[in-house]
DNA sequence: GCGACTATGATTGTCGGACAATCCGACCTA
DNA sequence: TAGGTCGGATTGTCCGACAATCATAGTCGC
């Protein structure tokens, strides 16, 4: 809360790193310097603000980080197109250092499936199909191996994602696809025939897919995602313990 | 390609500058550093890491942006907890360099808006509703104002998504947000009454999470976003055209 | 003439030292 | 006790330097 009566704003003077960082963003985010642009040597960037070398590599470091300079093959410095699970891995970091709940995750997660599967199954291809159905032969082969169903399982959400076509959605979706899908392998692991359960499921989104039957798909998207708390519960865990790096290691370097 | 019957991977040396900061970053994330934790002076890192200050300070400079860690009042440094909007601006102006369309902006917020809606309706208080029972009588007074209904209109659905209780949600919507409220003063004015169905839709929400009545609530959030679509193209916008920080304009500086 | 090799210069990553501005805390004074 | 002073610590910025690496042009062999 502000002071009664206070007549100036707070004083804040900026850094001339962050001046450095925030000129060069302003040049991207206009449009002026387009994604795969050369930034320029350090030495320009020096002659062209007017400061020293060490201050301008800070700058550069503020943005390298959010992806949106990058170094090329040589260490040349570009504009780079942020990529999601850059941003993503930032995210679920946050997350876990909030202490967000299993269940925040699970209800997020709920919501967001439902809503990629509504428009996957508008917009599914054959290919997109026949990509769906590689994958679950592919879980179905390797169904004794936990951690191999839960990696096909994180492939195969990230086909659908695809199919849905909608990259602020996808973007919405990674950083709980980052916290949950880890879990997957111990949730599996925790209903019996808990793998097999999850490839029906995902046989049934396809053929839900294949037949444009938006119910159907939410029917087992709900099914699918419920299947993955019991597992979860059953291993001993409890929903409204926070998520943490043990059981979500995903988010770990 | 890789080359056939190559026996190494390629080997690519970490600079020290970021063997600085994921070290840093495994002590927060491992928990040993916390919240609010003092990361120590720069001369003491340089003492622990045994390299130059201003590798130190690249390093430092590397995880500031993210939040990860902060400068406290006098500038020293101290762990800190990303927020929300500071990872959100990351990721809005992403999606702006990626250039989706306000389509699927608007298929995301539509998604995401029933979710937060659904929840709501399960958790408002009193307290809460009376929340946003002010800030309606707030807009209804600046009807005329297009500026101050949007920046009412997005303080409305802040409130609504803290009713959801829900942080991963949150975080999720947060991105789109950044993007499509400051729309609104442009939608506003394309439809006549713009403002006035904006307040109606409100009012009607709000009753629906009186009467914890799911279905209604879901009907509002349609019509709602509808409006706003309707007003948007009516001002001579396309929804398949880019999102761009002219039309959205939040998402600089 | 063309491809492989080499020398040269440019660039980055790292280092050491330096200094002004500012902040913190202890101490002093009225 | 409130306010002022002072010294040390810390940050932000600068300067200069050098090894390692990369890009490029020039050279050599064929």
């Amino acid at each position: 809360m502000s002071e009664v009566g206070e007549k100036f704003a707070r004083l804040t003077p900026v850094p001339a790193y962050q001046m450095v960082a925030e000129a060069i963003e302003r040049e991207i985010l206009s449009g002026r310097l387009r994604p795969g642009d050369p930034i320029g040597t350090e030495a320009q960037l020096v002659r062209q603000f007017g400061v020293n070398r060490s201050t301008v590599r800070e700058g550069i470091r503020l943005l390298e980080q959010s992806g949106m300079v990058q170094r090329d093959s040589s260490r040349r410095l570009a504009v780079g197109l942020p990529h999601y699970d850059q941003l993503a891995t930032r995210a679920s970091r946050a997350l876990v250092l909030h202490q967000v709940s299993f269940r925040e995750l699970w209800e997020a997660t709920m919501a967001l499936s439902l809503a990629t599967i509504d428009l996957a199954v508008d917009r599914a291809t054959d290919d997109e199909i026949a990509a769906l159905d590689a994958n679950i032969d592919a879980t179905e082969a390797a169904l004794d191996d936990p951690a191999a169903v839960a990696s096909y399982d994180s492939e195969f959400h990230l086909l659908l994602e695809k199919t849905a076509r909608n990259r602020v959605l996808e973007l919405a979706r990674e950083p709980s696809n980052m916290l949950i899908y880890p879990t997957t392998h111990v949730a599996v692991q925790g209903t019996e025939q808990g793998a097999r359960r999850l490839v029906e499921a995902h046989r049934m989104l396809v053929q839900a897919l294949r037949t444009r039957d938006k119910e159907m798909a939410r029917l087992w998207t709900r099914r699918h995602l419920n299947d993955w708390r019991k597992g979860f519960e059953r291993t001993g865990n409890d929903l409204d313990q926070p998520v943490d790096l043990v059981t979500a290691p995903a988010a770990m370097s």
